[in-house]
DNA sequence: CAGGATCCTATCCGATACTG
DNA sequence: CAGTATCGGATAGGATCCTG
């Protein structure tokens, strides 16, 4: 992105024009919401689940998409992996207490949709 | 995505199964967390703004994104734009009722990520 | 001012093959 | 089982030019 003259205008009152800018949140923002990882966040609500389970319950997503969505959720701090030392070696993923805020958002946002999508139409 | 061998499960108790599917839902989820959606929505929750004025607020989003993501959330129904046929031409943007929501479980979202990455560090 | 059209590049992402 | 590595097509997205 390469900014360097770019200034953080804190004049405003608006509490978002700090963020606009290359603010970290924005990254973890962009993660959250990507493709795959609004489904594993919020697959992961009721309870811990294991690589294949998760491949199997999210509908469409390949085993290269999981891997990388989930590796950077536990980067983040959202996902916690747990692997169990067995042969074959069984792995499995749970919401840290951060991952359950941020999945309760989700699921928020995604039940409003759902019910919007329900109705006959409006503006 | 071609499903047709696709079953919906219903039996297990998770209300998510159904979701999981190409489900319409899925495209307006895609929608509203795309890369620069989830920003006009935040930034249009305080007041209406102009085209340009949206394209100032939100740094580093080129016009033809802009232009784009613009279009889906009018065709979506979360956004209204309104045409004053003047010379040169003013052209504001606000949010539906629906749109309303949205960012509100949005706003929401963006801000318990900021206030955790506000903290030290935690698990 | 508010975009549309065009071109081109970065990246996303799936398919396949392979590993501990 | 739970991944990694590599390849190649699709698409997102930026830069530039142009128009009502």
């Amino acid at each position: 992105m390469t900014e360097g003259s770019q200034r953080i205008r804190v004049t405003t009152g608006s509490r978002y024009d700090v963020l606009h800018t290359d603010c970290p949140a924005r990254d973890m923002v962009d993660h959250v919401t990507s493709r795959w990882g609004i489904w594993v966040l919020i697959s992961l609500r009721g309870n811990d689940l294991r690589y294949y389970e998760l491949r199997e319950s999210i509908q469409g997503v390949s085993e290269k998409m999981l891997a990388q969505t989930l590796r950077t959720l536990v980067d983040d701090g959202l996902v916690r992996r747990h692997v169990e030392p067995t042969m074959p070696p069984q792995v499995t993923y749970g919401l840290t207490e951060f991952g359950h805020e941020i999945g309760e958002s989700l699921t928020e946002l995604f039940d409003r949709i759902t019910q919007r999508l329900s109705l006959p139409a409006a503006s």
